[in-house]
DNA sequence: CATGAATGAGATTTCATTCAT
DNA sequence: CATGAATGAAATCTCATTCAT
């Protein structure tokens, strides 16, 4: 009478869809996967998604959201503002995920969603809850850095989290759009900017390089 | 058997098309406007546009690459380096001009083009030569300003440009998400990064890790 | 294998299901009615309602003899021919029951059924034979009544009565169709016919055409 | 440059999707005729027909408005108004016209539009406007007669009209639900009606034909 | 070169029905 | 008997492209 399959079942199986909808979605984009696709990568019949999708449309904003959260979970296992780590370790271990094959593989997805987030209201809705949620719980680490004079005072905090995770963003798109790029250059130039040893300082030690 | 139509007549029709086309594609994204959406906009009949165009697919090419041009336009319309410009004032120069309203409005394209991208070789290929080429155009800056001290000469000029390139992008991105987000604080975070006031203080509490 | 049920207990779910149906159906039509909306409508599920219908066609069958019932109902309940009563005093109490916001809730349905019936041969079975019941029980009254002289002799009792039921059903469509008709009007005048004040004078200027 | 195409092309195809579709519809009603049975009775493509239909629906109120308009022009195939023939020699001609075995077969059609103007605005408000503009063409006749005192002057002249219209109407009920019907004795029976021998005197010669 | 009607494969979505629990 | 997830054939509708005029 009450229901027999497991409470998380429904859940399940969104979850199963949603992976199949991942894979194809990477492989050929929102709008060159086709339900069929979506079907048999998830091994279920149309009906069965339908019961669990109202529409195509419905997969992809939920992906929009389900990706937020996968990279927010990155975010998440980074040390955390906790000790006594400074944003430039923090930066690090996000480039360093971000380095990870597994995460490379999302950059196409991550920047499909972007652009869909130009005309699907939920999904910019989404990202940008995430991103304001995110930035957050950075912000009294940043802004302890500002006070002990780290990083200009003047500056918004939340701006300067926002650059740096744009900078992370940058590396995805590099990955998507110059394959051959030197990606580890580009990481040292970001993690340069963190740690304050971008513009050594005012003319030092002039180690000119001239070409 | 000699050309009847006036020889920048081709031109001028295949501009008209690709204005459409980029109207189009601005509302509804690449993969959702329609062949007969472009006819509409563009004031042209079926038979027409395929005098110009081969496919879809040669319109969304075409637009990726003029799309680039537009973007290279604006580094070419900048200062130069050929004055006394540090990086700061180029980069000044950029944020000034993807805060027009006219740049503004071309930024969900470009996110379209960069997710197209990564399906898509010949766009990927025509993004990743602009970008090439208009960071060769600033190399020889940004050596000059490593060599005067006023950047780490440890890093690689073009991963600079290149970080540089991915913070202006990322303005168009935080355009996008969050239309709402402080774009001038952000614009004073890339802008400090640049000018090195980023970090007031040379870095005292030494978490300098200097490799 | 004695039922465990009480034996009325089908009856009952039976008669659920059919109202159901019968909301469904008058405000979709029997085709674009989908069994879904019968189980939403009927608060069960689907496996119970195949329980008590062997298909779809099943319920939309079953749907045109209770029309028919309750069509039957109605005429039962008027005077009744044992009586005194012409055949405009049975009229009027049709005409007065018709009008009822409960009967006139039921027309649609009743056009839909008809509409079938072109196309489903039980249904037209089913309406064929009660409409022929029907008018046999009142055979005997007319009869009477054209021996009494009210009615002309040389006409056919059931058509006589078939005339009428269908001016009693013209009230139904012209409810449908036109639901600010002026129905008192209309009934006026079908009851003048019965009452044999439809032509006050016995057609003076001879447009007498006797067969 | 100009449309090269003949200028009622437009309406020709049309017509032609209309004429199919009317067959289809005929055969298996409106909800069981698929898109399909359409392309193929046409003899046109999918997207040819969509050309001139923007959907399926957009087809059946189309036909529910050309139904009426056939019905109508049946109407003003009659002898018309102008002359001296009673509202009967005008019934007459109408359910000879009814009796038609080419009418016969729209019968079905018929109901059907009825029943779905219970839920198509658009065919409801045609069907209205028909029926009023036909009995207004008619009302002045009736008038008069009621004026020579052929028919009761209490009554509205529209209702009785209606009223004839809905006898009308019953013989293509008729015709579906009970092919075997007596149709002539029911014709028989209206006829009466309009000519004034229903009631013929108040009991005068009492033919009596007691069973 | 321009037109725009036509094509038809293929996309998305629906829905009557079944069946394991 | 009841449940409701699953099925999958079939329905509606789309759209890049062609081609006769």
């Amino acid at each position: 009478m009450t229901p027999k399959v497991p409470e998380n079942y429904r859940e399940a199986r969104r979850a199963q869809i949603l992976d199949a909808a991942a894979e194809c979605f990477l492989e050929k984009g929102f709008h060159q996967t086709t339900m069929q696709d979506i079907f048999r990568a998830s091994g279920l019949s149309a009906g069965a998604v339908y019961n669990y999708f109202e529409s195509k449309d419905d997969i992809v904003t939920a992906m929009g959201e389900i990706s937020r959260n996968r990279n927010v979970a990155m975010v998440s296992a980074t040390p955390g503002p906790d000790d006594e780590a400074p944003l430039a370790k923090i930066l690090e271990s996000f480039f360093g995920i971000m380095n990870t094959p597994d995460a490379e593989k999302w950059a196409p997805l991550d920047l499909e969603i972007y652009a869909e987030a130009a005309r699907n209201e939920r999904i910019r809705k989404s990202i940008a809850d995430n991103v304001r949620m995110s930035s957050d719980a950075l912000i009294p680490l940043v802004e302890e850095l500002q006070a002990r004079g780290a990083y200009s005072a003047d500056l918004d905090a939340r701006s300067i989290i926002v650059a740096f995770s744009m900078l992370v963003q940058g590396m995805q798109i590099l990955h998507v759009v110059d394959p051959k790029a030197d990606l580890d250059a580009y990481v040292e130039v970001c993690l340069a900017i963190a740690r304050g040893t971008f513009c050594a300082a005012p003319a030092t030690n002039s180690n000119s390089k001239e070409a």
